[in-house]
DNA sequence: CGGCAATTATGAACCATGTCCATTTGGTCG
DNA sequence: CGACCAAATGGACATGGTTCATAATTGCCG
């Protein structure tokens, strides 16, 4: 077969990467395979090839689509918080809410890494640090007037550990350790981390 | 050939993990082939599977001899820390400078998963454990009779933050947020929690 | 309307890899 | 010394990423 005029480049592209986001929820990763991505929109594994340089850059393309919908998430999660000085919690929990709602999708932004020398996909870093921001955002009216160094020092810091729950959350090595109920952890470090800040803000 | 009588089983087995440790820290997972294995210790790939009953296995007695460095690695900044504390500075502190030097070695252990429904490898889960109550130890001193599910409750939560620094760290997604002095976000992070507990403690 | 060139998709090939197992080889014991 | 048993081999099989010569279509030009 030839040019079948079917769809577009761009349709095609799109179709596999929504494939391989389904087959990759199903069947984790390694179960995503180029053949079974071409398979599923109904083209040979050759023409992928026309669409990615390489599997590694479907991914690329699939953690763009991820990235997206975590911000969106945490987005609305902000925008639906009952009061300002909650925003933080909620924007914690949206967090790994999804994350674990989507687990297979999340854990493959942060685990798929490209092989050494390649340049970081510019993408999907943007994305991140938007979401970054978005913490800087809430955060911001917890601490009235510092300068915005601390402002990111305290994002930086209070997302890693958010990130760092979602993480051992997703892969299942927190189930031991008693507190199953994420939302309990969050809270908790989310709450704790802010009367920390309180106390140097005013101390003694 | 058969039977040489050059190594013993367990001597092989020995020497397949450390084989697989060099090769990971040099070629990454991606380059980390049973027959590159069996090369390294002068023996065929068929012979490997005598040793493991398949690559995951391989993996996974790799990740036990991580988790076990990585307790050692705790356990003496424990014990060198100045004062006790300063201990949890210097626990989280030791992780991530352990996570950042053997990268390869350490994101293996947390982002390596089995197929699911295997069971999961009791030994490391069981590492990871003891890690958690080494964390506890530390946290014990700031937290005088507290209950024990509080005391988990923080350790989990603390530990967790720290976890998603090194995370981050390790995987360069922190390097753009103009914070790459990991020393500095896990000091805050330990300050600022611990800060918190105190307020908690005696409020206003 | 017909044929031609450009484009698009194919599918068969290549190589590497995980895994298995029939066969061979070397040690051991009577 | 010979037979048996465990140990190790090596080659086979299936699957996966990647490439590319080739075939099939389309749009265009006369």
């Amino acid at each position: 077969m030839g040019r079948r005029n079917l769809h577009t480049r761009e349709q095609q592209t799109e179709m596999a990467i929504a494939a391989a986001e389904l087959i990759l929820v199903s069947k984790g990763l390694p179960g995503l395979t180029m053949r079974k991505v071409a398979d599923a929109i109904g083209y040979t594994v050759g023409n992928l090839y026309l669409l990615f340089e390489n599997q590694d850059q479907l991914l690329v393309a699939v953690n763009e689509r991820t990235a997206d919908a975590v911000y969106v998430a945490l987005r609305d999660a902000i925008e639906s918080a009952p009061a300002p000085r909650l925003q933080i919690r909620e924007i914690a929990a949206a967090y790994i809410e999804y994350a674990m709602k989507h687990a297979a999708r999340w854990r493959l932004m942060f685990e798929h890494s490209l092989p050494v020398g390649s340049p970081r996909p510019r993408a999907v870093e943007l994305r991140i640090k938007r979401m970054f921001e978005l913490v800087e955002s809430g955060l911001a009216p917890h601490l009235p007037d510092a300068p915005e160094a601390s402002l990111r020092l305290n994002a930086t810091t209070l997302w890693s550990g958010v990130h760092g729950i979602c993480v051992l959350a997703v892969t299942g090595k927190l189930r031991w350790s008693g507190t199953d109920r994420y939302r309990v952890l969050s809270d908790h470090l989310v709450d704790t981390f802010l009367a920390g800040l309180r106390a140097a803000k005013a101390p003694d």
